[in-house]
DNA sequence: GTTAGCACTCAATCATTTGGAGTGCTAACA
DNA sequence: TGTTAGCACTCCAAATGATTGAGTGCTAAC
């Protein structure tokens, strides 16, 4: 059976008011709203033939139809191809620009803005330092036996981590050491500092062996922890004014979902991971987390000096406004990767 | 009208009453599950007098009794003062020391151990640095137009914040200028340093006045930043199972209200600027919080060398079990205290 | 292929009933 | 005088049942 224009048609007029009322619709609301010059039981027929190629369900039987995963995803596709994107600057970055603030600020206030703006749930990641180059590492003494290393990576990226020495180390020492760490690892990415690596450096250096396998071990531990990316949410409560969510069994099961890490770094990991510059729609199942399977995620990567850096998700109702969302998150990515590159170059 | 003996093991029995089942009591529980050796009559005369005391509120004509925030107070203050502190250390606080993390992720996982422990949520501020004297700061050269400015505090606390330059520094100047700075800022806490002396430092210098203003200015602007404490919290959707919040309106607000950082700071800053080194309890319509009104809070502060410096607060049902938290608590604040003094020391 | 008509289904709603838990009051009792 | 049994009364919560209305599927006619 072929999905002729006039079934079409009533897909999109199923969804429309589903979106506006969560409410099953049935044949004769679509007669009447949507002037689609047949009767009822021309649309209960071909509502019939949707539900049998399984694009709407009924949820009893003398209830009306609501979208299927299947049925949203049809929409989506066809409703994103005729969207063309009407660019429009976002107000408040302008602010941000302004405000001398880092990163992970300007980040939060994005995921912030977002949530409140498209009264969905928002996620965001700060940047990924995988694939950055270190420009150096900077070693000051801060007492006798601590010391603080100062990673700066190619972006200006700065991360600070202070560490505790079993023994004091001499000024003299900290300078060669310095050096040494500096020549070896200076260009590397943040992935490809590994531990063999860590033991050439130490190789190099018989003399002090001890003192310096100790500081080595602990820079190496501080890179990694440089390297862990933070994940923010915003907005989760957004979900419980949606009618969907008036049951507060499902309302908590979205909450705690939310608030665990892994799914929330699931969710990030995926959406970078997948990343090609667009925008994605996951509708319910689609995703394979359990407690989602009532949502829908937008997702899309922010990026750094054209490489992407980190991600953003917009959670919401299955029914969600996919396009102004889309369109919202498309023109908000548009500006933050512009911001963040002149950031990171200055 | 006092309150004899009766009177007040009545007001216990309709209080752990409630506590277990979050519906009203009534006379004839009472007389049947604890054996106060009187007919379910008297405890009614007993209740009529207890409610018009304004312990305990009848939310409708023919319903049991339930405890008024009032009663509540009388309960825990009896309670609390029967209550010795039975000490346990906590097992997690060992791996904690253990693990070389910096103060912020400390308390993150505190923070997330105690909801999951307690089936609350729980509320936590990083230290505040006020009052910590600095040790000094650095200025490191991070490329001609970028600084890094590294602000080291008495308990080897360090914050960063990179700057961005209108001119390019000179390595002389830098010196000099880093030598000055330390000249005056050392051993000033951080709430001390204000314009006046940011004003006094470029005085000194009528040559570089220009640049050294504009070093001085962002060098004070990342202190007020260094200032700022962050809020973290955990196990919010705990309070969805419980049988109080089981209306989706309650339940919206108080996620709502915990998502709001002004109510969190809120929180924090209350239970800060009252510390006395005592474990707090807010119940219900005490703390002047709208959305918390069916909360009661639990706070505390933690300490770093004894000196205060952040807050913990748990956040649950009125009916919360007082004494097991409380106690959970005093016990985590003692390790806590005594884990970050270690941390801040060596 | 489309439509009108009709029987049928089912959830939601509302009024009514019922049961039970609880109270307050009164009169009797120790 | 304090305690208690008894009783009328209240009110909520749950169950029951009738009603409504939205919706379907099927059939026969156009």
């Amino acid at each position: 059976m072929q999905l002729d224009e006039r079934k079409q048609e009533i897909l999109k007029a199923i969804i429309n008011n589903y979106f506006e009322t969560a409410l099953p619709v049935g044949s004769r609301t679509i007669s009447k709203q949507y002037n689609l010059g047949v009767s009822p039981a021309t649309i209960r027929n071909e509502m019939s033939d949707l539900e049998e190629l399984g694009f709407i369900i009924q949820p009893h039987a003398s209830a009306g139809r609501i979208p299927s995963d299947k049925g949203y995803r049809l929409y989506v596709d066809m409703v994103m191809q005729l969207q063309k994107a009407e660019y429009r600057k976002l107000v408040y970055l302008e602010e941000l620009k302004a405000s001398a603030g880092r990163i992970e600020d300007l980040l939060k206030i994005i995921a912030k803005r977002l949530a409140e703006e498209t009264n969905y749930a928002t996620l965001i990641s700060t940047p990924q330092y995988k694939k950055t180059k270190i420009k150096n590492i900077q070693l000051v003494e801060v007492s006798s036996q601590d010391l603080l290393v100062i990673v700066v990576a190619e972006r200006n990226q700065v991360k600070d981590s202070l560490i505790h020495l079993e023994q004091p180390i001499h000024q003299e020492l900290l300078t060669r050491l310095s050096v040494c760490i500096n020549q070896e690892l200076k260009g590397m990415t943040l992935e490809e500092i590994n531990l063999d690596c860590i033991h050439r450096i130490k190789g190099n250096n018989a003399q002090e062996q001890r003192i310096m396998s100790e500081v080595l071990d602990v820079i190496f531990k501080a890179i990694r922890q440089i390297d862990e990316a933070d994940i923010f949410t915003y907005g989760a409560a957004n979900m419980m004014k949606l009618p969907e969510f008036q049951d507060v069994g499902k309302a908590s099961s979205i909450m705690k979902a939310l608030e665990q890490e892994e799914i929330l770094e699931d969710i990030i990991n995926t959406t970078f991971e997948s990343d090609d510059g667009n925008v994605k729609i996951v509708i319910g199942e689609e995703n394979n987390i359990q407690d989602l399977r009532d949502l829908s995620l937008i997702t899309t990567s922010y990026h750094i000096n054209g490489e992407k850096a980190g991600a953003i998700a917009i959670i919401g109702p299955k029914r969600m406004d996919y396009v102004n969302t889309i369109s919202n998150l498309r023109m908000l990515i548009k500006d933050v990767d512009e911001l963040l590159t002149q950031l990171s170059r200055r």
